[in-house]
DNA sequence: CTCTTTTCATATCGACCGTTATGAAACAAA
DNA sequence: TTTGTTTCATAACGGTCGATATGAAAAGAG
């Protein structure tokens, strides 16, 4: 009984999130965000109350958009290692974006924000928490089926492949190289 | 012939590379440096023309104060791995800052600044290949003493230990604990 | 001492920040 | 059509940004 919206609450929350993700939070402002989405002030308040949630927001879509994915692909019937490395193959893919190489949005917020913002910390952790807890799972069952050393310590194996997959995200926003990149996965992977 | 100044220009780079470092670049204010370092703002602006000027600075002198003495503990004679271990311990000793757990400038810039400032990135960059180098000449001398794998790839070992020194200063800024850290270090090395 | 030069502390500048106020525009209900 | 409600586009707000202008203060030279 008034106005309809004229944008996708949805829609302008994945570009707002890319624009956050190839700038970080601080470098973006409110009218980039307006730019970006297409969406005004009034309309950007209202639902996202300011520009602190609408970047939390922003990483909440992004684990959603990027990482269940991966954990989705890592979850795939087969081998664990296979599977691991398909997992990377996935997240290096996914970290392609039209904006360039921005790396992961974790990571860049890992560094950026999270050190001075407890939301965005509670955030970054969970989500670490999140990709250990399903590099774990696929170690034991790895282990399990004899494709995994069972010498091995699933939960420090599982926090080396998270770091991995942040240095992936480090990697690529430096500039670094495809082959670069290929050959550092070769070389984290060979103490699994 | 005139007034002298009240303040040391290293002493004031010091301090400056260390909020830098604690606090990125765009959180960083010149007020704030103003503040930490004592010196007024001519002082700063005839010394270092800029905030930038400053910030560029400051990634110097991180290079000269940690990443050099890195090297020089990885110098050292003696066996390769144990060196390259000693190396990594002293990295850590050399991110513990007064300012707490904030990780590696150099990291740190590489994901809030350097996509979007070629000065920065360029800095980064050869801090990156200035520790490769290091790392690879190291490790070929360890091949020549029979201490490293003689099949292994030193460029590529290199890379990876290069981005394990990144992934160091990226667990401190996420506030992970020491026995994560070590854990890190321990499987990493085990790629060697 | 006075004069000259440099640095000091501080006020100020225009620009941009995040946020909010304002009035017109677009719908549904009556 | 009129009324009521929500969203639209835009102007405006106070605050802070990086950078600079200003005049007093501190030294050496004469």
């Amino acid at each position: 009984m008034a106005r309809p919206k004229e944008f996708d609450p949805d829609d302008a929350l994945d570009k707002a999130m890319h624009l956050f993700w190839a700038k970080g939070y601080h470098d973006t402002s409110i009218r980039d965000l307006v730019a970006r989405t297409g969406v005004n002030y009034y309309g950007l308040y209202e639902v996202f109350d300011n520009k602190h949630g609408l970047f939390l927001a922003s990483l909440d879509r992004y684990r959603d958009r990027v990482t269940a994915r991966v954990i989705e692909e890592l979850n795939r019937p087969g081998p664990a290692k296979p599977a691991i490395r398909r997992a990377f193959d996935r997240l290096f893919g996914l970290l392609q974006t039209s904006d360039g190489r921005i790396g992961c949005m974790m990571c860049n917020t890992a560094v950026e924000l999270a050190p001075h913002d407890d939301d965005a910390a509670k955030r970054v952790q969970g989500h670490m928490a999140q990709l250990r807890d399903a590099f774990e799972s696929r170690l034991e069952e790895g282990q399990r089926t004899g494709d995994i050393d069972e010498a091995a310590d699933p939960r420090a194996l599982a926090e080396f492949l998270t770091t991995t997959a942040y240095s992936i995200g480090l990697l690529l926003r430096t500039g670094c190289s495809d082959a670069h990149i290929k050959r550092h996965l070769d070389t984290a992977l060979s103490a699994i």
